[in-house]
Parts: structure tokens; sequence; C-alpha cells
DNA sequence: GAGGCCGAACTGGTCATACCAGTTGACCAC
DNA sequence: GTGGTCAACTGGTATGACCAGTTCGGCCTC
């Protein structure tokens, strides 16, 4: 009742195949350079048509996570070669829902590192986003007390900039950091609380920006991303030591 | 005759109308939130069986450009606010094999604020790829008068960096930033040759990284970077103001 | 025996044709 | 108006056949 109830989602018959063997990639126990069973065999083997079994294999061609070749057989790619962003989301949660925090490490590690260079491009060529800058931070003080709301807003507030900067690989980028941090956003709610209630920051960020000052806007920024950052490694770190009994999880 | 032919690959069907598909959504010509037509009838409109139209949106929609919905119809998404970073080759290229300047100045703006960051953590944490990295320096040196060479092992020299960092959101964006170099290294090896053959800087950065130190690591790899990212964005500004008469490419 | 041709037996790719399963909207009863 | 129903879409699943590459071993030639 707390929120809007779940939209209830079903899966397809593919999707289930993708998930069982995109699952089995990721967690190493279908090893690179492996060979798959041909697509009739795994048919058999799931007990689905083999339409299903192809349409997965080919998504997870499509992921770079494995390779077709016609006439010859399909092999299980080294997928940190080869994959793009959009593979962080699924690496960092497992079958059971539970967070791999060196992938948490590393979203926070890449966010760090361009939200300054963000900034900076935004304040270059990006200034036609002012005004939906001033929307957000407007309702960032309307609702300085809910820090949902601040949280929500705050993303507005990166998203918008990332688009100022003119830079499709940065966008790229962050749709991919965006949906993995949907993924724990509620957890670190308030580990990041600090970061959101920074308004003075980010109104300096947003002035930086306005006004065309490239090194002060990345800054600014570097500052705000570091007052979350700086929570949220420490939280990882302690989940770390708490966990350290039952992990045999290197690589 | 200069070099290995190359190896002829044949496309599928499928992959036919993925890309028709693709580049129609890319170039803007399918607008987001547009619907397509039923798969039925594209299957007609293209006269091709419905699977092959059904696997290129089914990967289409892997890809985040498309969602499909059981019973409704399929529509057309932002990929910019979608898709992740293995998108950029395609962008980077169009139908014709013509290079979008804007796409690789982002290419190259995100590797300039990645690399900084790459070195750092692979001081930190990645002092066991020091042997790997080593070697490609000894074959740098060998091979001190061959650009292509030393660009290829240059490229290699940060491979092995990003590895050492042990993150993987780098690795990622990394596969993708090297997919798309691969489309114009070529062209630009002479524009890239002071970056290469600053050997000395190369094996500062080394010793940097395997020192720990992190902050001098970070510095010496911006200053590499530098050296290429000036040469390319110059590139770039020139070929821009040569195509300044048949251009309306605005967004 | 060495080299090359060739075909069986794999592999994935394409196709036609059903039918199942959600979604939508017009229509009708209440 | 409200809610149910049904027809006509949409995509999803299932078969079974055949086409098209790849592989590899056996045969033939030299």
């Amino acid at each position: 009742m707390s929120d809007v109830l779940k939209p209830v989602r079903k899966k397809s018959l593919a999707d289930t195949v993708f998930d069982q063997l995109r699952q089995g990639i990721l967690s190493g126990e279908l090893e690179p350079g492996e060979t798959l069973p041909a697509e009739r065999a795994l048919a058999e083997k799931l007990q689905v048509n083999r339409g299903a079994v192809r349409e997965a294999l080919k998504r997870l061609e499509q992921a770079r996570l494995i390779t077709i070749r016609h006439g010859g057989n399909t092999t299980v790619l080294n997928f940190r070669r080869t994959a793009g962003t959009d593979l962080l989301s699924a690496l960092l949660v497992d079958e059971e829902g539970n967070l791999d925090l060196r992938v948490g490490r590393s979203v926070i590690e890449m966010r760090s590192a361009l939200a300054p260079s963000i900034a900076r491009l935004c304040a270059r060529r990006g200034r036609d986003v002012i005004d939906r800058l001033d929307e957000i931070l407007a309702s960032m003080e309307a609702n300085q007390d809910d820090r949902q709301e601040l949280q929500m807003a705050s993303l507005d507030f990166w998203a918008t900039l990332v688009e100022g900067s003119d830079n499709i690989a940065y966008r790229l980028a962050f749709n991919s950091l965006r949906e993995s941090y949907a993924h724990f956003a509620e957890l670190l709610t308030d580990a990041l609380a600090e970061e959101f209630e920074a308004l003075d920051k980010y109104r300096a960020l947003r002035d930086a920006v306005a006004r065309g000052e490239e090194e002060k806007s990345a800054r600014q920024a570097g500052e705000i991303i570091d007052l979350g950052a700086t929570a949220l490694l420490q939280v990882i770190e302690g989940l770390e030591s708490m966990t350290l009994s039952d992990s045999e999880d290197q690589r």
C-alpha cells in the first residue's frame, strides 16, 4: 500500500531461455571459448521450440556474449572484452537479486570520473538546458524534506546536464549507469542524503554552467559527486567486510 | 595488396532487416514514439519470412531501440535515453561509411575523461598487469619506426591498463570505444603519431602505476591522452569547416 | 605416402502454416 | 454511466520441411 502495485510482468519463453544462458555466462559457469549445444539439441533439452532458443541465442549475440557461425557452432565470448555498458545492470544483480559489490563500486567510480567532464562540456555548449535545470532546482527546493523526491530530482538534474553536454557517448553511458542505479537506489537514499541536500552546491554548479565557466563547473560537479561517492564506498566496504565468511567470489 | 583481403562477410536476411530498421531509427527517419507496422505487414512489405522480421525486431528491442508489447504494437524508443554504449560504433558511421564527426568528438572526449581515472585505479589495485605492460613497452621500443605497430601496441597498453583497473564499467565502456576507434583508426595514424611516439611518457606512466602512485599515474595518463586528443579535435574541426556547405545535420 | 577431391553429417538460416495468448475498441445489456 | 462481451487486431509458440554453410573423413589421383 505504501506505493503503487508492481505491474506484473510476464516473461516470454525466449526471455526465460535468454536469462538462463546469460546468467550462465555472466556467472562463469559457461566459460569463454566453450561451445554451446546445437539449437535443436538445446530446444529439446529445454523443452521449447527451436524458434525460442534461436531468438535467445540471437539476442545473446546482439549483446556480444556469444558468436554464432552459420554451419559452425556457437561459442561463448569473454564478455569483459566484448560487451557494452548495457550489460552493467545484469552484472550488478544475480538471479536472486543479490548485488555484486564489485560492480557497484565500478559504477560509482565511473560516475565520479564522468561528472566533472559532463559539467565542463555542458558549460561549454549546453547553455540551453539552464531553464530546465532551474525548474529542477525549484522542485528540489520545494521538496527539501522529502529525500525520495530529492533523490529523483537530483537524478533529473544530472540527466539534464548530460543532455546539455551534447556528448552522445556520455548519454549512452549514463543510460546504463542510471539503469544500474535503479536497482539499489532505494537502499541508498539515506547514504546519499548528504549529496541531495547540498542544494547550494547544485545552485553553484548551475550558475557556473550558466556563465560558461568550464573549470568551475567541473570542480563543482566533482564536489557534489564526491559527497555521495565517499558515502557509497563506505557502505560497500562495510558490506564487503560483512560477507567475508561465505565468499569465494574471486575470478 | 597492401593488406590481407577482407573476409567477405555475408549478411543474413534478419541482419539486413535489422540494419535497415536501425538505420531508420538512428537517422531519425523513424521518430521516437512512432509505431512500426505489424510483424506480418513488415514481412510482406520486405518480402521476407515473418521469422526474419521477428528476429530483427527482437534484436532491436535488445538494443533498446524499440519496445514490443504482446498484443499491442511496436514503438520506436528515444535511443539517446535508453541505449547503451554498444550503439556508439553504429552511430559513428552511417550506411555509406561516412563518419559522424559529432560522435567522433564524443568518443574522444570520453576517452580523455576516463584515462586518468583508469590509470589511478590501476595504480591502486592492478599491479599484477605490470609485467604485461612491460612486454607491450618492449614491443613499442622494438617498433619505434612502424607507426601502425605503435598504434596497435598503444591500444594494447590501454586495454591492459583498463583490465588492471579492475573496474567492469570501464572495461565495458572501453570495449565500445575501441570498437568505434577501429572504424577510423587507419585514418588517424599520422594525427596520433605524437601520442604513440611519446614512449618516455608511457614508461613514466608504467613506473607510476608500478609504484602505486595514484595521482602521478592519473596525471601521466592525462598527458598522454591529451597529446592525441588535441590533435584529433583539430582534425575534426578541420573536417567540420570543410563540410559546412552541404550540411543540414542538426537534430 | 602426399595432396586434393568429394560427399555424408553435422551446424545454423529460411520458410509456410497453423494456432495460442494478450490488447483494444466497438457494441450491447443493465 | 457501468460493466460485460465479442470480434479483430497485435505478438508468442509450435511444427516440420528444406536451404545453405562447415567440418571431416574416406577415397581417388599422382
